[in-house]
DNA sequence: TTAAAAAAAGGGAAAAACACCCTGTTTTAA
DNA sequence: TTAAAACAGGGTGTTTTTCCCTTTTTTTAA
């Protein structure tokens, strides 16, 4: 009866557990292990000859978060199916997670049905996407992506603009001139519809291009 | 053997049903119903001839946080233990907590047998502090307690400057003199050790001052 | 009730940020 | 291979921020 193995990855250990003690109660499935991160799945992986059907890969993760992890696991290991599950409910990032491989996407405030629901699903078909998700996706592919492209040098700016360094001290820490630093930061106001150095400390928290620990 | 009632509360329900799910596998305990958040436990509880004997409580919560929900509920229902359980590892968070009636604190990355201690030293002793807690405690109540006490109209500040607004655009917002919303900034510049307004909100928003979603 | 503390307001000036103009060079792609 | 886009930088002026001060008003406590 219990023949699907499921491997859950979650930081949070506690967290893992209990996830892992309730995919042991569905009648088709059981935990084969758990990891702490991506790192330790991907190494883990590696050394097994039997792989696991299905990964529960938490997002967000230290040392090696959820979307490197199933790019880098989708890649080596096609068989396995990555089912996402993340308290994060951003467009940009479920979009990143299905397009690093994932096959499908739950948000941790779903029933436990669901959650089985999917499983069951993503043995049958392959796949599973919740409404949200499927909706999310149909406007994301219908030209609708207005996703808005940052350049390596951009987010590297970003990131030193959400410290208390003036833009001349950005400028000297990126080899820049204090003249290239205002280019950058005037094409940011414009493509992110922002009017100062505020609004972008805000938007590079929110979209996690910086983390506040 | 199962005897010792606990109630989980928690926003995101897969969550709370895989915390549940791990109570049960435990020899003493069983769940007796879930929550989604403050308000609704503290409805169901009004409700009830018998109190549950434990309730293991999340932190960040939407509509009636942890820390609100645990002052009301500790106060109206004291044989009532609260266990908060939550990923927030800040010190501040953690005394909040127990100042408002925690007898316990457990981050969620621990392992499911400390969890099953924690609830049985609750049920023995009354409290469990982890040994991080402790050292916490003792460092909090040996007079090192610098912990920054701001003012209302200063949060409410903050959370202003937490936006594109200009200082005068506070000012006027907070209908109060562009020189005086100075006066606020150079004492939280004062008082946080910070140099210019980006400090700010950096500061607020690692403190949850302000809550970018 | 009076002295002290805190909050509110203000003047002035330097530094930083912002806005808008511009010129080249290097990459990229049609 | 040529046009477009991206990259790096320059000049100038305005606005905002920051940092000195001082003064007035309100609150608090002795």
């Amino acid at each position: 009866m219990k023949n699907i193995s499921v491997v859950v990855v979650d930081d949070h250990i506690l967290l893992a557990q209990a996830i892992s003690s309730l995919v042991n109660s569905f009648d088709q499935f059981f935990t084969k292990y758990l990891c702490c991160n991506g790192q330790e799945l991907l190494d883990r992986v590696a050394l097994e000859k039997i792989l696991p059907d299905i990964v529960l890969m938490d997002v967000n993760m230290p040392i090696l978060n959820g979307i490197e992890t199933t790019k880098q696991l989708t890649k080596l290991y096609p068989s396995i199916k990555v089912l996402a599950l993340s308290v994060e409910d951003e467009d940009e990032t479920i979009i990143k997670m299905l397009k690093a491989g994932a096959k499908g996407y739950l948000l941790k405030d779903v029933q436990k049905t669901i959650l089985e629901k999917g499983l069951l699903e993503l043995v049958n078909s392959g796949f599973y996407y919740t409404k949200d998700v499927s909706n999310l996706l149909m406007n994301s592919l219908s030209g609708n992506s207005n996703t808005i492209q940052l350049k390596d040098r951009e987010i590297e700016f970003l990131k030193l603009v959400c410290s208390e360094m003036t833009y001349k001290q950005i400028a000297e820490k990126m080899f820049l001139s204090p003249k290239t630093i205002d280019g950058y930061r005037d094409v940011l106001f414009e493509k992110l519809h922002i009017k100062n150095r505020i609004g972008l400390v805000l938007y590079a928290i929110k979209h996690k291009i910086v983390n506040i620990s």
